[in-house]
DNA sequence: TAGTGGTCTAGACCACGGT
DNA sequence: CCGTGGTCTAGACCACTAA
């Protein structure tokens, strides 16, 4: 590993277990340098990525500070990465099944040219699942691709992960999501496969994902009752 | 502004006017050293702005990419920091006026305990607004605050934007949100002040939110009718 | 005015991709 | 193997904070 980053965990754990306390300065990078027996711009390298994690924060001319609540923050950062797929959301919570409702091919829709930037030639799988935590339905997801993007998916694949099936079998990286949520009245199928009522709201996350290139890959919409589960998110706005 | 900065910025308008083509290959460190007369880590700094804004990809032994679509890109990106303070939010596209429904002073109860890091001794401030945008109620704000983090709140600063008052006249920099988004039945006062009806569901933000050096100043939920505004977001995921 | 972080240089060597 | 990005050095100077 680089000297950078075992430098900013050393740090990090410093932070965490007390050394270095909640509101006040860390030793100056110079003195951080003379340490870890390297020069300034490679401390200054692993101070980015603490103040990239939340953990401290640097005033010109005043110092390096721990941020209050440095180790609090330090675990609600993990959970910005939370919705990158159902299947690694959960975790070890429980065990994730698939029931596929449609698996189709055709030719996309105004909306979907749109979104994935793609001609009306272009054929896309249509795919409609149902997916269960411990056999308890959770999400009804809708999802849109390219088969040129994502060839040769199988229901087996669908019947687990296609984003492990991208990742690990097409050698793909995925980078940005583009999200829209809102709340909505349940639909016929939320009633029928969620067992919505007509006064149980629905949350619906609209995305579009694209891969660490820049190729939209993914146009979906997944819906949960309103009592199956929230959105977890924490937001930079870092200076 | 800093040279850094100014190549970035440069570099950034040749991706967006086609002088540096989508999936094509931008000139090495080294060329691009040379061009703008300065060293190579100047560059390099220059360079992860244009990564971190999902415009560029490197691949070390191959070169540096522009990401497809990289134009439509940074228009996503610009809306990550959507929902810092509906006043912000908004801009230009109309006139927020807010209506106070209470404004008190009182002890924390046990979750705002928790959630604000404070004691049950330390004060804090109960809000109620309805925040209309052109006259129209579109959403219900209930936030908690400390009085020993942000003093001396008036119904002035009430009636315009918290933030805003946190930020210039208490001179603080904000930083970390901590968000959770979930859909709703509506409540009593939804339907009072957002006129909604019974099979109306309800869009809410509940959120903590730390200043700059990890003191958490806010705790508050909003609500809003679920067709009167989502939550956009552009998520990072990046390796 | 002294101390600290931010920017910048002009190199060096290593890691990786493709030929 | 060559070309490219990634890491790292040992300095220098500037910008800002606080006494």
């Amino acid at each position: 590993m680089f000297l950078y980053k075992k430098i900013a965990d050393d740090i990090r754990n410093k932070i965490i277990n007390g050394t270095y306390k909640d509101g006040l300065a860390i030793p100056e990078q110079r003195v951080l340098a003379i340490e870890y027996n390297t020069s300034r711009v490679t401390i200054q390298k692993s101070l980015n990525i603490l103040k990239f994690e939340g953990l401290i924060t640097s005033i010109q001319g005043a110092g390096t500070f721990v941020k209050q609540n440095a180790n609090m923050l330090s675990v609600l950062d993990s959970k910005i990465d939370n919705y990158i797929g159902l299947t690694r959301e959960v975790g070890t919570k429980g065990i994730i099944t698939s029931e596929i409702i449609d698996f189709s091919v055709r030719f996309p829709d105004t909306l979907e040219i749109e979104k994935l930037l793609i001609t009306e030639e272009t054929p896309v799988y249509n795919i409609d699942r149902l997916r269960n935590l411990n056999n308890e339905p959770i999400s009804l997801e809708h999802t849109i691709m390219p088969i040129s993007v994502i060839p040769d998916l199988t229901i087996k694949v669908l019947k687990n992960s296609i984003y492990e099936y991208i990742t690990n079998n097409l050698g793909l990286r995925i980078g940005l999501a583009n999200r829209r949520i809102h709340a909505d009245k349940p639909h016929k199928l939320d009633r029928t496969y969620l067992n919505c009522e007509i006064t149980d709201p629905v949350l619906e996350v609209e995305q579009v994902v694209f891969l660490d290139n820049g190729v939209p890959f993914e146009y979906s919409k997944t819906r949960k009752r309103y009592d199956k589960g929230d959105i977890l998110m924490v937001q930079a706005n870092r200076n």
